[in-house]
DNA sequence: CGCAGGGTTGACTGCAGTCAATCTTTGTGG
DNA sequence: CCACAAAGATTGACTGCAGTCAACCCTGCG
């Protein structure tokens, strides 16, 4: 199946094609040539520490990037300087694009811990796009993508109840692990309760009490970062505003 | 500088070539013979009348839209029936990309009022970017704005004072009549109360009382839907939360 | 072992949501 | 052209959720 040889091992280790990720950044009808054309264009990867920033706000649009291990957060700080979290950003899933409208970067990207990301020059991206319609495809897929995300986002920050935001995540965050074959109940979250209050608009001691909330009523298992979900249609009515873990019996306080 | 044929006028009129919003919607770089291809690409402008659909959430992706009169705004209904405005279009903005990620709408796109749209199919358009390079930047280029509205959005969302929000509204939407040549101080809202209050994440009862503290406050002038800023400065301090209306003098109540 | 940073819990308060009444604007038909 | 109705917008009163302040706890690390 693979070659057997170890010094070419050594080299496919690095290469997109042998990426876990491969799926999710390259388009499906690449074929080998294609495939060592995108591998050149991909600066070589780049490990960052705790709180590193790959971009600045305001810095020219140079590459996007997608992260193989770690994570990462997009922020923008305000006037008043407060830190607002535009997003968080799994390994696999690209991100960087939102200087692509205007050329520079509206916001910051910080290592939530350590990481190592694929760097990839917009310019080599956008001229190899060029001459390859699927990857060009592809391109206007992830940033669809990214877009969803963000309509997700501004989904959750529209509900009105905390708890729901809460749950939203948890859930949310879920379905990304498992979409990059990691297990969607149970994880570690990348990130402080301080950054995921500044996600979703709330207050830091907010999102604690949603999690000892969902906690207490044996949604979830709670342990500092260690996240475990116990029960998904508990935790999906809970992010639907439906109060409580009855799913049958009562009638709900349908008070309107 | 414009034929004086009246023929050709009517051909004109209905033409990319002669479209007050061309610089929005094309590249740069187009030439004449490019933008004749252009031009047959483009469905023949459709008219809607007020709660009109254009698109509905789950239909597959089928064209892309720009007003050429009149403004839309894209929707999402959750489980429990209440709508949540995801934003609003006025002419010359692209819309409709949200379904490039999933290949299908994640929205429904409604008409406030009389409009006209352009028709983008595509199928088409993604064709022709293959073979036209600028076509292909300025598709990104869009998509990318489109994303940089959807940050703006969660910028808003994330705001904590309703105050801040409904003012940030105001001087977003000025900005953006300002882009198609109209007045960015003195405009007509497409949209209701309600609108906006499902768009900013609150009561309308609280977006009212938000625009009537701004024209007590005499930073804008209100009447129903008709909008006048008139003191854009006043208007910028309070979308940052910046109490009030004196620049120089007395120290506001700054409590904390 | 002690410290520091992050997380949890409690008490209190204020902002914005809800309910409700009134006013204004718009659109329709007599 | 006016009267009326219906929808939209404003204002007020009250309440509850979440923000703020503060104390305490836990966990990992030097």
């Amino acid at each position: 199946m693979r070659s057997p040889i170890p010094l070419d091992l050594v080299r496919l280790r690095r290469s997109c094609a042998d990426c876990s990720l491969r799926e999710l950044c390259l388009p499906a009808g690449v074929d080998r040539d294609d495939m060592g054309r995108l591998d050149t264009m991909v600066q070589r990867r780049r490990s960052l520490g705790r709180g590193d920033s790959l971009f600045r706000t305001g810095d020219p649009l140079h590459a996007v990037y997608v992260a193989t291990n770690g994570a990462f957060k997009t922020v923008v700080v305000n006037e008043a300087g407060e830190e607002h979290v535009l997003g968080f950003h799994l390994p696999g899933e690209l991100f960087g694009l939102d200087a692509i409208g205007s050329g520079r970067h509206r916001c910051q990207a910080v290592a939530l811990g350590e990481a190592t990301v694929c760097e990839l020059p917009f310019a080599s991206l956008s001229a190899v796009a060029t001459e390859l319609p699927s990857l060009q495809r592809q391109l206007l897929r992830v940033m669809g993508q990214s877009a969803d995300r963000d309509h997700d986002h501004v989904d959750v920050l529209s509900r009105r109840q905390a708890s729901e935001r809460v749950a939203l995540f948890l859930q949310g965050l879920g379905e990304r692990y498992q979409r990059i074959d990691q297990p969607g109940d149970d994880f570690q979250l990348p990130m402080s309760r301080d950054e995921i209050a500044r996600y979703l608009g709330l207050a830091l001691e907010t999102v604690s009490r949603g999690f000892s909330r969902l906690h207490e009523d044996g949604v979830i298992d709670v342990r500092g970062r260690r996240i475990r979900i116990l029960d998904a249609p508990a935790l999906q009515a809970a992010a639907s505003g439906c109060e409580a873990e009855v799913p049958r019996g009562g009638a709900r306080r349908t008070r309107a």
